[in-house]
DNA sequence: TCGTCGATCTACT
DNA sequence: GTAGATCGACGAG
């Protein structure tokens, strides 16, 4: 049910992007499992990409995790104050990685309102890759974990949609990167609530 | 070493 | 609609 290794080492970052869509994202921290199938991902294409942090070549203690063989979590601050939980994909040395926008959270609910602190339930729980991974109890500490782990993996449960359930457009908050921001590098599942931008 | 700004969210006005 | 939280990377000096 697991993901195998090799699902991350393709070199189409995009198509591994759209294809996520649908998969389930799992963690298991503390002994509470939670997690929920994936809805939105944008995808960050290495060192061609200016709006990811690995443009240019740029290594740095915070991105280095990028240049790591797939298959892995990369997991950074920002604004500091959320973190964000991307997946590592392509072989090492080549920093593609997909943020998880959000996800349709169907297990541990109630840890992830705990998490959030939010008693009554509401579709933001988990819209946003800020609420995604506070939702899911990700932080700096699973930073370059394996996704074959029993803490932080993706399983396929034959949940797929088709092209026309699937909205594809350019990504969000990457103004700073010129003509890059618009390529049509994110991709999520129309009219599910729990996707964080603009819907339909 | 300092100042600026970011793959954001929430709580206010 | 917009301010504030507040860490890491970067470029200027």
């Amino acid at each position: 049910m697991k993901l195998t290794q090799d699902y991350y080492l393709g070199n189409d970052v995009a198509g591994i992007s759209k294809s996520l869509l649908g998969k389930y994202l799992f963690t298991c921290i503390d002994g509470v499992t939670t997690g929920g199938y994936i809805v939105e991902t944008e995808a960050y294409n290495g060192i061609i990409d200016k709006a990811s942090h690995s443009y240019g070549n740029r290594i740095t203690p915070r991105t280095k995790t990028m240049f790591m063989q797939g298959g892995i979590a990369y997991v950074y601050l920002c604004y500091g104050i959320h973190e964000m939980f991307n997946i590592v994909t392509a072989v090492e040395g080549v920093p593609h990685a997909i943020l998880i926008r959000a996800v349709n959270p169907t297990n541990g609910i109630e840890a992830m309102q705990v998490r959030r602190n939010m008693p009554v339930l509401k579709h933001t729980i988990t819209a946003g890759p800020g609420s995604v991974a506070k939702a899911l109890g990700i932080n700096r500490n699973v930073n370059a974990i394996s996704l074959q782990s029993d803490t932080l993996w993706i399983e396929d449960r034959g949940l797929n949609f088709t092209d026309e359930q699937i909205a594809i457009g350019p990504r969000i908050g990457v103004s700073y990167a010129g003509e890059d921001a618009f390529l049509p590098y994110r991709f999520y599942v129309k009219g599910n609530k729990y996707v964080s931008k603009p819907n339909k």
